[in-house]
DNA sequence: GGCTTATATTAATATATGCACATATATACA
DNA sequence: TGTATATATGTGCATATATTAATATAAGCC
């Protein structure tokens, strides 16, 4: 594992962008819409997302659009992230530790 | 999934110490010897580390002994940081994703 | 080509983080 | 109680990161 993927991962506003990208692509403008920053501080974000391989632009047009780079990274994210509801989880493992997740999660010292 | 966890791992010396202590608990002063920085450095980290919830400390004499928080954590750490030889995993999932991030470590851009 | 829209980069500043020196606290043991 | 050992905390410096205004680049459209 790449220690870029944590460095891109720890800070609010690029984790809630691959949140974004974890339910479908968005373009640059949208992302700056959604996160509320301003364009040059998304545009930035992205770079370093894309930098750590989580994500990837694809041009279309006047806009570029970046989804999450592959399915093994996305369900990597969707393991560890847990943003899937509990019905949709398949798989001893993953339940094992999503369950833990999101127990972490509703801890007080969060 | 905490933030905290990203910003704990996002850190060289701080990832070196979980490596080290995903292998077996160590006291202040191996992690000091270990890691090759300064005594208090290696305790701010730890400290770190202790917020984030991935290791706790165990009190024996005059020891301080860290280890990782649970076996799921570790669990969840020994897939993502991958430092388990393919021999010893199991698992569909497991595979896909860890095949996949040993591909990653490869990569020349890392 | 000139205009508009979308995105990235440069430059400047503010804020956060890593580090180690000095010092404090805690434990054990004579 | 005093001393040695182990770990943590206060502080300041250096560096890294986040943010934004201004500007540059790139694509589509007239």
């Amino acid at each position: 594992m790449n220690i870029l993927i944590f460095k891109a991962l720890g800070n609010e506003t690029r984790l809630k962008i691959v949140q974004t990208l974890m339910i479908k692509e968005h373009n640059v403008t949208d992302l700056t819409r959604i996160s509320g920053k301003d364009q040059t501080t998304v545009s930035r974000h992205l770079a370093t997302l894309s930098n750590a391989k989580i994500i990837n632009p694809k041009r279309i047009g006047r806009n570029i659009f970046y989804s999450i780079t592959n399915p093994e990274i996305k369900e990597w994210l969707e393991l560890t992230i847990s943003i899937k509801k509990e019905s949709e989880v398949e798989g001893t493992l993953r339940n094992r530790i999503q369950n833990f997740l999101n127990e972490q999660r509703k801890d007080p010292y969060e």
